[in-house]
RNA sequence: CAACCAGAUCGGACAGCCGCGGACGCAGGCCGAAAGGCCGCGGAUGAGGAAAGUCCGGGCUCCACAGGGCAGGGAUAACGGGUAACGCCCGCCGGGGGAAACCCCAGGACAAGUGCAACAGAGAUAUACUACUGCAUUGCAGGAAAGGUGAAAAGACAGGCUCAUAGCCUGUCCGGCCCAUGGUAACAUGGGUUUUACGAUGUAAACUCUAUCCCGGAGCAACGCCGUGGAGGGACAACAGGCUGACCCGGCCGUCCCGAGGAGGCGGCUUGAUCCUAUGGGCAACCAUAGGGCUAGAUAGAUGGCUGUCAAGACAGAACCCGGCUUAUAGAUCUGGUUGUACC
RNA sequence: GGUACUGUAGCCAAGUGGUAAGGCCCCGGUCUGCAAAACCGUUAUUCGCCAGUUCAAAUCUGGCCAGUACCU
């Protein structure tokens, strides 16, 4: 990827909870500005969602959707996803159609993309 | 051919595009005094039979600890073997199931002691309700066969003597004990002994006893190393620097050193009671010898997305490492075997 | 990843082998002109599930399942 590298650090993950997020059916989105010129993506996937294939699975899923659309995202941001029970059994396309809108309301699209 | 039984192996495949992890290679690029770091390119390589549950047994690491015995605690339970060890595995004995192949069994001891046994029943470890027999006429004697209750009522049955269903005698069977033979052994077979004391309910997954084995605690988030800042301790010799101050002393900043240590980073981290093949020993588990192979090491945690064809179909994702057990699991293939039917 | 604990009616729960206490709630009744309160009664096919031991298991033994807490 060209300008992201992912989110390792656990008190960046806490503090970006504190954030006001956005949220449907499948996928809560925080983001938060970091001061650099690159992306930090961090992916929550909870043991309530089942076993560890399954959250692996999930896990995956929701990574290549920002992999794939990575050039509609404006760099220089935090930003954590935190899938919610829906996102297991959905299909690929609305993962990325939920994705792609709670970024928009969060503002982290750039403007050619909309 | 059908229905089964036992064992073993595999457990989505192929193609295309994009993408990920750690090694390796590169006369590649950038940074750096160097060690090295980051990026790029290349071709290989990259989850399981259970990776799971964490139920046993070890390795490994740290903390504690003079030696020995008793006590105490824990585990196991026919017998023999295998193993580093095990509560695991193999063989075998006994018992149970099946027509058979074959499968299942926590399978020591209640005549060492203690405890418990509801309800029903006359009586529950002891008894005499109904009923029975003899003599006498409602009393004496006999003793426990039958009825009934219950999970359980003094091993089971037959014949004779007898007033009798008591008691005694005889015989058969079950169990115990003794002897002989076979077996390493559990045990099997045969013979003998006896029947009120060789047989006086059940329960030890009740306390307990016996035999064997074990014995401190924690667990890789163990543990070792590095460690910006901040806090702590020490030094500051000479004119000296800044702040406080009219000035001096003093204090703070400052400079250097020290050992703990939070965030974070690095190691531990994969060659091991290892796997494959052959030969030999053993019924087998397994063992010995020879040759060959190296096959994930992440740390918010690597295998995914899309398309096409076939199949449509599982359970499910390593986190220090091994040996087992248990649980989940669609389907496919191979080997050996049993029974039934048909044909030659 | 590791270490502990808990599961009994809708809720809180007692019960250490022999008919599963009690309270709240719900439902029915008494009372009342109607309610509330009070009083009486009622509610467990599986005591989380499956096996085993026993004459007999919520209880004893083994294995699963679910939930909670702690180490970080």
């Amino acid at each position: 990827m060209k300008f992201s590298s992912s989110l390792k650090l656990n008190h960046i993950f806490r503090r970006l909870y504190h954030t006001t997020g956005q949220a449907d059916g499948y996928l809560v989105l925080y983001a938060r500005k970091n001061r650099t010129d690159s992306n930090r993506v961090g992916i929550t996937v909870g043991k309530k969602l089942g076993k560890a294939h399954i959250r692996n699975r999930t896990r995956r899923r929701i990574r290549e959707v920002y992999r794939l659309n990575e050039e509609k995202f404006l760099p220089g941001w935090d930003i954590v996803v935190v899938a919610r029970s829906r996102a297991v059994e959905a299909p690929f396309d609305k993962l990325t159609k939920s994705y792609l809108s709670l970024a928009k309301k969060a503002g982290i699209l750039q403007e050619s993309a909309e």
